[in-house]
DNA sequence: GTATGTGCAAACTTTTTGCACTTCG
DNA sequence: CGAAGTGCAAAAAGTTTGCACATAC
């Protein structure tokens, strides 16, 4: 991505074109390995010394609202807790906090067989965890407990 | 998960059978939407007012080492950024930081048609993501940025 | 009795907030 | 010029650490 892509970009969205916003987005596109904020704040730092941390926050959060960049999970996050231990996928909702198990073994299956036969170069695969976006339309099951407002 | 189960399980992986230690492995039990620590120990507190917060952390990370309980990512996590926007999924290293991106438009399809078929009850589908967890063989694609140790 | 576990308070890390100042358009 | 964005310092969340005390076995 260029900078004159950039500019676009930002522009396309009705945000202003700063400094600040181009770094940061040359330095995501750059730092290709998924860069956390700490490796995105040194390394804008090296030619923009002056850039807030805050900014970086700011700006990300901008960037992530308007669908210019995305946010990847990683493994040590705000740590929930699971004690069922079977091969098990997640149900995330989209619009609450719940999060739901699913067992499909005929799934495991499709994927093992997907990947026997279409071997990813360069890695050899341990597990693999489907997470399950959408939304419950069963309110019936409604299980979420203690809810406190995190936002 | 009965007490008497929880304290087998604990007697089992040689860990002490504490009050502390029962508490949580129950309250994860019944608060059995992933908890989160705050979940936990407010739940834990009703009974045990006493419980240390630091103690639930030392707990639940004694109980993860020892396959008692497990982690679960959720979407607001230690946030590593993507420019990358097309639909991908990921390739996670067991061993380190590193986090890869993986297409597979086949994979895609395959997903799409096993959900089509076999609906999951309750719930409506609106993206899935792929987690791949395994080890990187190809050397050659090494590209870990700033490789700040973080343990 | 001793190794292991717990409680507390203090530190650390990551992220957010409020507000004056600055900049883009 | 005005709305939007930035920098700073302080605070909030979430988690970890060190150490004296307590407990399981």
């Amino acid at each position: 991505m260029t900078v004159d892509e950039i500019r676009d970009k930002l522009h396309g969205k009705g945000l202003k074109v700063t400094p600040q916003r181009i770094a940061i987005l040359e330095a995501i596109t750059i730092l290709n390995n998924h860069p956390t904020v700490e490796q995105i704040n040194d390394y804008i730092r090296k030619n923009n010394p002056n850039i807030a941390t805050a900014t970086v926050y700011k700006v990300l959060d901008a960037l992530t609202e308007n669908g210019l960049v995305r946010k990847v999970k990683t493994e040590k996050d705000i740590m929930r807790y699971d004690a069922f231990l079977e091969k098990h996928h997640h149900l995330y909702s989209i619009d609450s906090d719940r999060i739901e198990d699913y067992s499909d073994d005929e799934l495991n299956e499709l994927l093992e067989e997907h990947f026997t036969k279409k071997r990813i170069q360069g890695f050899k695969i341990e597990d693999i965890k489907l997470q399950i976006i959408g939304t419950f339309t069963d309110k019936t099951l409604i299980n979420k407990l203690s809810t406190r407002n995190h936002e």
